[in-house]
DNA sequence: GATAACAAGATTGTTGACATTTTTATTGTC
DNA sequence: GACAATAAAAATGTCAACAATCTTGTTATC
């Protein structure tokens, strides 16, 4: 919130933050794939210049999530079924390697606050409160990859994520997803907590490829072919 | 070469194009990091509006492969050594699990092409034809992730390499760096052909790492603390 | 009522002009 | 010659106006 009051203290938003307060939009469901974005609408919304909404528009367009046609303008960009795997492939990848980073040359404290931050998920789960699992679920795997010293990875992984994060909030609330997700964890945090590098690897990848099994079979249930594809 | 002839034959190339232009500067090494660039040079040699060129700005910012600052206007990003190795880790971990899934499932003729291109770079070797070589070696890769399925990370590793793309370019021509490749290109092609994944994913993870050792010791050598940083 | 042609409105693409800031060149002083 | 102050030039940031295109609503025709 501090930014953005920032920015409103000043005359307007830079074209970083009309990107980042559309990103925020879709994260949140507000904005869905297919959905146009007119320039004026955003402008009214945040207050910020056709000049620098339009930069918005370029930079999201250069990160893949929001397409531009000629003359039709932004819109959001949806990702196939397929594409959702190759996401899903490559986050696999990444945050394996950050794991068994993690596990080999976190500090003590590090370890302790993964730790920490699982249990409060469990407690979560237990106690029915999927919005708080998906915030803690957030910091959980950025605290992991900073611990493994990788911003590149980190950051790559937050683009990855932007494109199906309309579906993670839906998904978090359905079925055993949650109960799942925590005792994933748990297998990575006493990987790590035994500073076994390639069993963290592989406990993370399968964590990574159970989420993408459940986005599948839910997809394959509401049966409709694409995942917000347009 | 006919993007650009058609680009002109309109009447001037997209933002898109223009960025293009620009990324191919950069690796070709005609654009250094922490050369600015001037917007009425850009337009000049592509012929671009200053429209496009701050689109194209806007793009590669995003992209993380040029800084834009406020009044002083667009440069070309360096990475740290540390950065480097973020960046090297990244793609051992893509084009790892790639190397896997493509020992699995790849069709007979993408095996035989892969191996093919790997003998192809041997007689460069031998042949002393390291431009050569750095053309195929990137073939090699793209069709390695290609094969695999997955035209996501195909993209991530593409853009991973260009803020180092003007040393790869140089250290082809030093050491032994085309042999060693050679060496592990080999490596890898076998396990693919007894299609063993893991043997696959670890050759190819020990391949990367290779090459960014061979950047390291070469930036010690030349004892300067950052490549290309600002 | 369905359809096609047309017109009005909405939306995006592009340009040029001007404001703001940085950079470079010049001058004056020691 | 070194340095600081100043002015000129260069470069970027911003905006408003207009052009090109798409979208929507209306009318005419069958």
């Amino acid at each position: 919130m501090n930014d953005a009051v920032e920015a409103l203290a000043r005359k307007g938003p830079t074209g970083v933050e009309v990107a980042d307060w559309i990103r925020s939009q879709i994260r949140s469901s507000r904005l869905v794939p297919g959905q146009r974005l007119v320039e004026v609408d955003i402008i009214r919304q945040t207050g910020g210049s056709r000049f620098k909404v339009r930069e918005a528009f370029q930079r999201l367009a250069a990160e893949g999530l929001v397409e531009i046609e000629e003359f039709r303008g932004a819109s959001v960009r949806g990702a196939s079924m397929d594409e959702v795997r190759q996401l899903y492939r490559a986050r696999a990848a990444l945050e394996g390697i950050c794991a068994a980073e993690f596990a080999l040359k976190a500090t003590d404290e590090q370890r302790r606050k993964l730790a920490d931050l699982a249990d409060e998920m469990e407690v979560c789960v237990e106690g029915g409160a999927p919005e708080r699992f998906g915030q803690l679920n957030s910091d959980w795997h950025s605290l992991l990859m900073r611990g493994a010293g990788n911003a590149v990875i980190e950051d790559i992984v937050k683009r990855l994520n932007t494109p199906v994060h309309h579906l993670l909030f839906e998904t978090f609330y359905k079925g055993d997803r949650l109960r799942e997700a925590a005792r994933d964890h748990r297998l990575i945090v006493k990987a790590v907590l035994d500073r076994d590098g390639p069993a963290a690897e592989m406990a993370m990848r399968q964590h990574i490829e159970n989420g993408h099994r459940f986005l599948t079979d839910l997809d394959r249930a509401v049966h409709h072919g694409g995942v917000g594809e347009v």
